[in-house]
RNA sequence: GCGAGAGUGGCGAAAUUGGCAGACGCGCUGGACUUAGGAUCCAGUGGGCCAAAAGCCCUUGGGGGUUCAACUCCCCCCUCUCGCACCA
């Protein structure tokens, strides 16, 4: 590494920018801007509301970065390039106008930061307090334009009281499907009891109307629709992580995201929140969302939308109600299928097999019932490795039991299979092997009768037919397209009281009880009863209570048959509370989980708006100017999100979902969190294994003879993420060291577009640094310490290059092309160290110079500005502005093509027409000895571009 | 398997959206200043033919097409990255 204190060495002049002057210059400035509050953003009322007076008249701009959570290792290079790039463009914005808020907090609650602490055997309270510092002060080397002031951690109780009433609201809400949002519970209470109506549908079990049920059965009621509830349900169970996870916390190898452990299945009762009300609404509003097309798709994927029917099928132990997208192949159902969960597999179970039931369907058992413990046994040992490989040959058993097809009224026989998941639809599906290949796999492998529904084209040589086509063996539906047989089916199925259309989503309701210490307790206590009950707001924050044994109990990671055990349980003091909500003192014990690490995040950039107001989470003025809609229909929200795209379906679902509760209740006017979003890429190492495969320093890697070599041993090369563990972290530390803080923010943004991943290589880095050297000393005398800037005259050629400069750095870095914007920079700058050798530089030229750096590299730019003379901070004056007349030359150079191959440039005024340009293009030496005695079929002549001589 | 995106010098990349391919850098080569150079500055640097220059030819993953003109548009194929994956 070029780790030089060259500044030292005698021989460099006394005033050279150097990795030395670039700390005190960065320094200075950083202090400077802390004291006169550059980068404050003034609200439009309440306590931030000093100054806004002198921007009210600007555009507000919200510009957010997903912030981080404080981990142990500090940051490497690669986390602020997101940040860096936010900062190039908030600057960019306030010095075209802008009022701009930018602020950076903490995610500090959560497993990462737990885990952290167990690993230290230290309290998660003092780790992330260290480590939030430790952040701070290299964010803050990094010169980001931010307003401290509104920095949140959502670890502090000044902001988790707000996540705890956030909770409540959900919790006493309720979502009308009827007016399509969400309401107080209070509103649905009155209108019960005024009898304006009747409970939703499956929220009333006791078959009875309100006005006749007893207090308690309404309490069930109520709580049945809840937009928080609890529910006794198979839950991911993670014993590695000691905790249940949320669907969207589990790979789909059936792994905990984090750690990568064993998760189970396990019934258990669990706080719930009821995101799927919102399915259809989350996957309209990603239309107004100007968001990565990728990450749109992934949360379509995740709602997983589909439209179709349910059908019920008779059978003797009740209907079985099935779900399918194509209930115009209803004919071709020779046979239903159920999850094994599904829990009316114990009802269908026939104590013998039926007669004629077929060997391959029995698995040899003697019974129904020991098939069924065989197969459910079979599938529970197996590992998932063997799961992923077996995964498509289709297993099940019989059931020993037949249902009616309901439309054909042939007799079928009722299977169990784990192809068939309990989690979607209805958890059973009529099988219709002949249009769909896992029906046709099983009816293969079960010998089961095929009927074809759709009639397949003369040349298709495949199995299950899933295409277009005439319906057919499908009675009054035969010869209709699929489109219009769904429609005459569906219409059959109501009509007859056997079915009905319905959207099915793949989204499930989210599981928001974590079994860990450090998170948000929940503000809600058990009465005698065991029944919930929500804590008053002014009984909040809800404290974590203090606790030294805080880890979770150490399962084997692959046992399933442990059972969570909440930290929180062995604070028996704080477990268990006197409180009077007005009934007088009574004893509730609390609720021992806490919420899991994604809540904090689900609003956090609400409260970085207001976060010190301690009336409300936040205040609705403020709110809507930052946030509001612009105009009747826009969603309103973040003006720019930028970060990572790991969260494209996590964070950024759950988030939306609080949004459009909060909206709908009337906390906030937008009803999207994050209107425009924006993914920057991965900064990426080469990680290097010696034969054993264990991490060597990247940094003494050496290669030499075409191969890599550590300590003269061969070793091998892989790339991929940055990180610690990985041993080729390279430390913003050492960059400031090397050459400042400047130099890494114009290295960052210079090695491609911000959406891109990009290698990190640090030997590369010093190209930015000459970069600001030479900018430096086109603005100073690097022997005298002299402002250069001379009253010297400017050619039309620079000027116009000025011009277009400034025009093409614009546009640069409004389409977040930093290294673009540097490069055209970098060339400016190259031509001025030609142009002015020795003579000094024109202040026309130096300012705009200095002023489109500012962005990039703020530190040295408002230091070369302060030597312009300027007493004031940069950070507010006009970026340059192009004057479209400068930005075209008298004359241009224009190609001239034989063929389609250049052969001369020839220089024309950048009027010329059509036929002066081709004049000028005959007139030139080397044209006319290329065209002499051959016949030019054709001219093509492109005003300003060039010009075409086709002679072939 | 399905869906999305991407393939340009030794490396990171650029190309006003169909008009001079490789801007700006790293690296490399040579030179300057030097006790020294892992500092700084200057020059050169896609490949080939040629002693060199001039000149010519080739070149944006591969193949075909449209066009006066294709990194850019269309068709087929290959490779890589990401996401989803028995979702009925």
């Amino acid at each position: 590494m070029a780790a030089t204190s060259d500044s030292a060495r005698e021989d460099v002049p006394p005033y050279r920018y150097t990795a030395a002057l670039a700390a005190q210059i960065e320094s200075r400035w950083q202090e400077r801007w802390e004291r006169e509050e550059t980068f404050h953003a003034a609200n439009p009322v309440g306590a931030l509301s000093k100054g806004f007076t002198a921007v009210a008249g600007r555009r507000k701009y919200y510009l957010n970065d997903m912030f981080p959570y404080p981990s142990g290792a500090g940051l490497h290079v690669g986390h602020p390039l997101g940040y860096i790039g936010t900062d190039v463009l908030g600057r960019y914005l306030r010095m075209n106008g802008h009022h701009v808020v930018h602020t950076m907090g903490f995610d500090a609650f959560g497993l990462p930061a737990e885990q952290y602490a167990i690993e230290t055997g230290q309290h998660p309270r003092v780790t992330t307090a260290a480590n939030i510092e430790t952040f701070r002060q290299q964010l803050r080397r990094l010169g980001l334009g931010h307003d401290r002031r509104r920095s949140v951690v959502t670890s502090d109780t000044g902001f988790y009281r707000w996540t705890q009433w956030i909770f409540l609201q959900i919790f006493e809400a309720w979502y009308d499907d009827a007016a399509g949002r969400a309401r107080p519970l209070t509103a649905l209470i009155a209108e019960l009891d005024a009898g304006a109506r009747e409970p939703a549908p499956g929220t009333n079990p006791f078959g009875r109307r309100w006005a006749a049920l007893s207090q308690a059965e309404r309490r069930h009621v109520i709580d049945d629709h809840r937009l928080a509830y609890l529910r006794e349900a198979p839950v991911n169970w993670c014993p590695g992580l000691g905790t249940v996870l949320a669907n969207e916390e589990v790979t789909a190898e059936g792994r905990s995201e984090r750690g990568n452990f064993p998760v189970f299945r396990k019934p258990l009762k669990q706080w719930m929140l009821r995101i799927t009300a919102y399915a259809e609404r989350l996957l309209d509003d990603l239309e107004r969302l100007d968001w990565p097309e990728n990450v749109k798709e992934m949360q379509r994927n995740w709602i997983g939308r589909s439209a179709g029917a349910r059908v019920r099928f008779p059978s003797l132990a009740g209907d079985i109600e099935i779900f399918t997208t194509r209930p115009d192949t209803v004919f071709g159902a020779t046979y239903l299928v159920l999850a094994p969960e599904h829990p009316m597999v114990r009802a269908l179970i026939a104590a013998i097999w039926p007669d004629g039931t077929r060997e391959a369907w029995t698995g040899g058992a003697a019974t129904p019932a020991e098939a069924m413990i065989a197969y459910q046994g079979s599938a529970a040992r197996r590992t998932e490795v063997e799961r992923q490989e077996i995964a498509r040959t289709k297993t099940g058993v019989f059931t020993g039991s037949w249902a009616t097809n309901p439309v054909s009224g042939a007799r079928i026989p009722v299977f169990v299979a784990d192809y068939v998941m309990m989690g979607y639809g209805t958890g059973a599906i009529m099988a219709v092997p002949g249009q769909d290949e896992r029906d046709w796999e099983f009816a293969e492998a079960f010998d089961l009768p095929i009927v074809r529904t759709v009639e397949p084209p003369e040349d298709f040589r495949g199995k299950a037919y899933v295409g277009e086509g005439p319906a057919i063996n499908s009675g009054f539906l035969d010869g209709l397209g699929i489109a219009e047989a769904k429609r005459r089916i569906v219409a059959w199925l109501e009509e007859h009281g056997v079915g009905a259309a319905t959207v099915t989503y793949r989204l499930r309701d989210w599981l928001f009880s974590r079994q860990r210490y450090w998170g948000e307790p929940f503000p809600i206590v058990y009465d005698e009863v065991g029944l919930p009950v929500a804590l008053p707001a002014a009984m909040l924050p809800v404290e974590l209570p203090d606790m030294n044994d805080f880890a979770p109990p150490a399962y084997d990671p692959h046992d399933a048959d442990t059972a969570p055990e909440p930290p929180l349980g062995r604070a028996t003091e704080w477990a268990t509370v006197t409180l009077d909500l007005g009934d007088g003192a009574k004893s509730y014990r609390r609720e021992l989980n806490t919420m899991p690490q994604w809540a904090g995040s689900c609003w956090y950039e609400i409260r970085y708006l207001d976060p010190t107001n301690d009336r409300r989470f936040v205040d609705p003025e403020i709110e809507r100017y930052w946030m509001g809609p612009r105009a009747p229909g826009d969603a309103g929200g973040v003006d720019l999100y930028v970060g990572g795209v790991e969260h494209a379906v996590l964070h950024l679902l759950y988030a939306r979902f609080w949004q459009k509760v909060l909206f709908d209740l009337g906390y906030v006017s937008a009803v999207e969190p994050f209107r425009r979003l924006f993914n920057q890429g991965l900064v990426q190492a080469y990680a290097y294994t010696d034969e054993r495969g264990v991490y060597v320093p990247a940094q003494e890697v050496e290669e030499h003879d075409g191969g890599f070599f550590w300590r003269g041993r061969p070793v091998t090369r892989q790339y991929g993420r940055m990180g610690k563990s990985l041993k080729n972290s390279v430390t913003p530390d050492e960059m400031y060291a090397a050459y400042g803080a400047d130099t890494l923010r114009v290295y960052e943004m210079f090695t491609g577009p911000l959406d891109q991943s990009r290698p990190w290589e640090t030997r590369a880095v010093v190209g930015s640094h000459r970069l600001l050297q030479r900018i430096w000393r086109t603005v100073i005398d690097e022997e005298t310490g002299a402002c250069r800037v001379a009253d010297v005259a400017i050619s039309d050629a620079t000027l116009r290059l000025v011009h277009r400069t400034i025009a093409a750095v614009r546009d640069s870095i409004e389409g977040l092309r930093f290294n673009t914007a540097i490069a055209r920079i970098a060339e400016l700058n190259n031509h001025l160290t030609q142009a002015f050798a020795g003579r000094g530089v024109p202040r026309a030229v130096a300012e705009p110079l200095v002023l489109m750096l500012a962005p990039l590299a703020p530190h040295v730019a408002e230091e070369l500005w302060s030597r312009l003379g300027h007493p004031c901070s940069l950070a507010w004056e006009p970026f340059p502005t192009a004057n479209p007349a400068r930005l075209v030359d008298e004359t241009i150079e224009i190609p001239v093509q034989i063929d389609g191959k250049v052969r001369a440039i020839v220089l024309v005024a950048s009027n010329a027409d059509q036929a002066e340009m081709e004049h000028a293009a005959r007139a030139d030496a080397r044209v006319a000895a290329y065209l002499a005695g051959r016949t030019v079929r054709k001219v093509v002549v492109v005003p300003g571009r060039l010009v075409n001589f086709v002679v072939g």
